[in-house]
Parts: C-alpha cells; sequence; structure tokens
DNA sequence: AGCCAGGCTCTCG
DNA sequence: CGAGAGCATGGC
C-alpha cells in the first residue's frame, strides 16, 4: 500500500466541520464523515485513490490535509490531480462574501448564514454522479434512494482494497452503459429508472454527452434545458445536477418537496407552499438561490433557527 | 394494510 | 392540451 500526504488551502471563511456535516450518515465503503475525519474514494488518473481529509485550520484560515492510499504508486502527477479534486469536492475556492452580501437583506438567510458561517456546498466528483442519484432520487423518499444508491454504487462501481477494507467508486458511465437493464434493475431500480440511466450512461460513455462541458454554459437556464432534453430527466433532476454535480449554485429547485417543506418551516409556520410561493418567497436571494437553499435545508436538519 | 415518498413519461379524452 | 395511471422500495 502507498501513501502519500498533502495539504490544500480554502477560501475563507470556511468551516470544513460544517461542511462535511452532511455526510455523517453515509457509508463507510463510499463516503463519510465521522470523528473530524472525512473519506471517500477518487479516480484520479485512472488510478482508484482513497482520500481522508482533515481540516487543521480555522474557519478564517482555513487548511486541510489530505491523506491518500492507493494500491498503486502515486506521482507528483497524481498529487497534482488530487489538489484539483479535492477543492472541487467542497467547493473550496467558492467565495462566500458575495452570497452573504447578496442575501443580508432577507432576515432568516442572513441569520442563518450567520450561524453557519462558511458552509459551503458539496459537489460530486464527476457532474455523471450528480445526475444518476438525481434520477435514482426521482419521487422516492431519501431513505429508499440513499438504499438504492448504496447498492447501485457496491454492485457496479470500482472496489479499492486497502489491508482488507474495500471501498467503491463511484460506477463509471461506461460501467453503467455495459450493465443489461436488468443488471440495473437488480439493485431495485423500477424499469424506467434503470432505462434513462443506462441511457444516459451511453451517450456519455459514446461521447455524444459531455457534462463536463455543459457545465461550463454561461447561463444556467441554458444547462437546464439541455439536461431536460435527456430522456427520463425534467426540470427538478437538472436542476439537482447542475447544483450537486456542477459547482452551478444559481438554480432554486422548487418542485423540491424537500426544500419546500424547508421554506414552509422557516417562512411560513409549517403551512405547506406550492412551488410558486417557493419562487416568491427566494426572489430575495439573490444570484445563487441553490446555495441559500442548501443554507436552509443544512439548518433544518441540525435544527437551527434564526 | 395501504399510502406516501425530494418525478417523469405515456396514454387518454 | 390537461388530467391520471404506473412505477420500485421502505417506513409509518
Amino acid at each position: 500500500m502507498f501513501s502519500e500526504d498533502l495539504s490544500i488551502s480554502a477560501l475563507a471563511p470556511f468551516s470544513f466541520e460544517l461542511s462535511a456535516e452532511i455526510f455523517r450518515n453515509g457509508d463507510a465503503q463510499i463516503r463519510k464523515y465521522e470523528n473530524g475525519r472525512f473519506w471517500q474514494v477518487i479516480r484520479v488518473n485512472h488510478k482508484l485513490v482513497r482520500a481522508t481529509v482533515e481540516s487543521c485550520g480555522t474557519v478564517d484560515k482555513p487548511l486541510l490535509t489530505v491523506e491518500l492510499k492507493s494500491n498503486k504508486k502515486m506521482t507528483e502527477a497524481d498529487k497534482k490531480k488530487v489538489a484539483e479534486i479535492v477543492p472541487g469536492l467542497f467547493n473550496l475556492n467558492f467565495e462566500l462574501e458575495p452570497f452573504y452580501e447578496e442575501t443580508k437583506n432577507d432576515r432568516i438567510i442572513a441569520q442563518l448564514t450567520r450561524k453557519l458561517c462558511g458552509l459551503k456546498s458539496p459537489t460530486t466528483q464527476s457532474a455523471f454522479e450528480a445526475l444518476v442519484d438525481s434520477i435514482v432520487e426521482q419521487q422516492i423518499s431519501l431513505k429508499v434512494a440513499n438504499s438504492l444508491e448504496r447498492k447501485l454504487i457496491k454492485k457496479f462501481g470500482d472496489a479499492l482494497n486497502l489491508d482488507g477494507e474495500v471501498y467503491h467508486a463511484y460506477p463509471s458511465a461506461q460501467a453503467l452503459s455495459s450493465a443489461s437493464v436488468a443488471e440495473l434493475r437488480s439493485v431495485g431500480l423500477s424499469q424506467r429508472k434503470a432505462e434513462y440511466i443506462k441511457n444516459a450512461s451511453t451517450l456519455i460513455a459514446e461521447g455524444k454527452l459531455d457534462l463536463e462541458t455543459l457545465k461550463t454554459l454561461e447561463k444556467a437556464e441554458d444547462i437546464i434545458a439541455e439536461l431536460d432534453k435527456l430522456k427520463g430527466v425534467g426540470v427538478w433532476t437538472a436542476e439537482l445536477t447542475m447544483l450537486r454535480g456542477m459547482q452551478r449554485l444559481e438554480a432554486l429547485p422548487a418542485d423540491d418537496l424537500g426544500l419546500r417543506r424547508a421554506m414552509s418551516h422557516y417562512y411560513c409556520g409549517g403551512k405547506p407552499i406550492s412551488s410558486s410561493e417557493a419562487r416568491e418567497i427566494a426572489e430575495g436571494w439573490g444570484r445563487w438561490k441553490g446555495l441559500a437553499a442548501y443554507y436552509l435545508i443544512v439548518a433544518e436538519m441540525l435544527e437551527i433557527e434564526p
């Protein structure tokens, strides 16, 4: 087993503890945060590497240490690649101050951002992962979806064996493309979702769809429109893919039940709201409405009141 | 037991 | 076109 260490800085303010909290009840073989340590398998130049991240700085002077373990020897080029990948996972280079400035007129968001200062939203290593997860999560409860996602990852994701402990990377588009619909269904997916996932994976594996280019489009609405063309992908799935997998935080997923619950909790005394009411409330949230939405969801999860 | 859960497509009228 | 059925599994 080979081991390497490096340290990575982040734009302040950044709270690693708050930002990693969302992974607390993750799967230890996939991605988890526990006792101040976050780990997951990442793909680095075709090698599988377990990255373990800890904070050794503060919110105002953030610094992270990353420990890498692999069965293959890692080069300087690999370490350099990790120094690009890890900041993406936690949006380390996103500047929060302009976001805080733009939302200061919304009393509730302003108070929550103060209590959650330094919280950044996570991003999957590839946009593909966010797309597939979002398709899996359509309509069903998050508990069911998480169970299906874990099965999908463990069945189709490459395994990394370190000292007898097995970890899984997220399945590649190639792996899900070459699986049969029946195999995909065996993890509990419906016929339709298995077809959607196989279809999107095949387009990507064949180079007919490039999500990593799509995410650079200037207008968020163009990204959503492009994703929406995929079979099985509507606006909700497109917005979640963008927010979770493309570091594009402009979209407000107003159709999202979880967000509407959080908004109703903080803005309407728990009375259920429609998606158009959600859009009205979010008028004052500035440019990164998806990030404001994330603050609400995390605040609700941590039972923080303004 | 049965209904709903962080949607979407297809089919009818 | 708008409304309605169907989907997979787990929790209540």
